[in-house]
DNA sequence: AACGCGGGGCA
DNA sequence: TGCCCAGCGTT
């Protein structure tokens, strides 16, 4: 694309940006930016990392909670492991949170954030698409972050495609990436690289959607060389995904007055570091003896079953409820059924409740 | 380079 | 039921 064609394009994603931005609560708008308001990194960290795979709908409720909560880095250093998991619970992605205490705590340490992509890097939970988000949003970095959206817009602007394998689409997200970056380096003096970077996701997130894009309204439509081909629908071509198995097991929801049993899960892999009822193995065949790991002899009860689809495999959870009479031999942390629910994450939540009887929201 | 890792909304 | 989505860390 002509430098002049490049311009032209960055000054009507501003122009759309301006206009047709989205209002998000960690965000500090162009206008208000114009006014002299800067952004707090440690918010626009925050957000970024519950946005990590996660919707806005989904994340919002977390980040407010998190801010009035620890409304600094230091406050959120200082935290316990125990409040802070118990505030993630519900958001997925675990080890998101872990890394996030360990990020606040170095951070904490560092006196402030480091004010550039390559040094946010080597903090723990900020890849390359974090540490060029903050560094772009917050200190306006010329430095391009690519998210699921970016790759899309831009993927069909330059009409960039793949054959559908992992190595085929990785090559492409470099492509594609580097287009982004060209975009970044285009930029006149007087734009922020910040307000591009949120501009391009808006217009990925609400006009050049995944399915029906609305090509009309669109502030690239006479640059787009997919819409140009007639199908900007058919970009990306993202790798195929595997087929997930089901896997089964037993929950066992262990009752002491008002009181539920809940043990900590080792601090890495599935739901690693959060609470949960003990559980059996899971496995992709039945269990012979469902009762075969419960946490001892009790007069267990069949409550029912749970669904619940992880990344890579769906659970079928068979529900147990017990009233505890002797020392169970699990050792775990009772807590009261309203302390047990906040805590514990989606699956663990769902069987709990259903054993409590009801299902209780969020 | 491949894999593990949540959750919810939608067609 | 399957598909989509503001990625990162480990192996």
């Amino acid at each position: 694309m002509s430098t002049n064609s490049l311009k032209k394009l960055l000054t009507a994603v501003d122009r759309w940006y301006r206009r047709h931005g989205r209002k998000l609560p960690w965000r500090i708008g162009p206008a208000e930016r114009d006014a002299g308001e800067t952004p707090d990194p440690y918010l626009v960290w925050l957000s970024e990392v519950m946005l990590q795979q996660t919707t806005i709908p989904h994340a919002t409720p977390y980040f407010d909670a998190f801010r009035k909560r620890w409304p600094t880095v230091q406050k959120l250093a200082k935290a316990s492991w125990d409040d802070v998991s118990a505030s993630w619970a519900g958001l997925g992605y675990y080890s998101r949170a872990r890394n996030l205490h360990a990020c606040a705590k170095a951070v904490a340490e560092l006196g402030g954030f480091p004010q550039d992509a390559a040094s946010l890097r080597q903090l723990p939970g900020i890849g390359p698409y974090t540490a060029a988000a903050i560094a772009s949003i917050a200190f306006d970095e010329r430095v391009a972050p690519v998210d699921g959206n970016i790759e899309r817009v831009v993927s069909r602007l330059h009409a960039i495609g793949s054959d559908g394998t992992e190595a085929g689409w990785r090559a492409a997200k470099q492509v594609i990436s580097a287009h982004a970056q060209a975009l970044v380096n285009a930029l006149p003096k007087n734009h922020r690289a910040g307000d591009l970077a949120q501009a391009l996701m808006d217009l990925g997130a609400t006009v050049c959607t995944p399915k029906n894009p609305n090509c009309l309204i669109c502030p690239l439509a006479e640059f787009c060389e997919a819409r140009a081909q007639g199908d900007p629908e058919r970009y990306p071509v993202k790798a195929e995904k595997k087929a997930t198995p089901t896997r089964h097991g037993s929950a066992f929801v262990l009752l002491r007055n008002d009181e539920v049993l809940l043990i900590r899960r080792p601090p890495s892999g599935l739901l690693g570091g959060m609470m949960m009822p003990p559980t059996s193995a899971w496995s992709e065949a039945k269990p012979e003896d469902p009762l075969g790991e419960a946490p001892g002899k009790f007069a267990w009860n069949h409550i029912g079953e749970v669904r619940h689809v992880f990344t890579h495999f769906a659970l079928k959870l068979t529900v147990y409820r017990a009233e505890v009479i002797a020392r169970p031999k699990v050792h775990g942390e009772w807590l009261t059924h309203e302390a047990a629910l906040a805590a514990l994450p989606t699956v663990g939540r769902k069987a709990v409740a259903l054993a409590l009887g009801g299902a209780r929201p969020r």
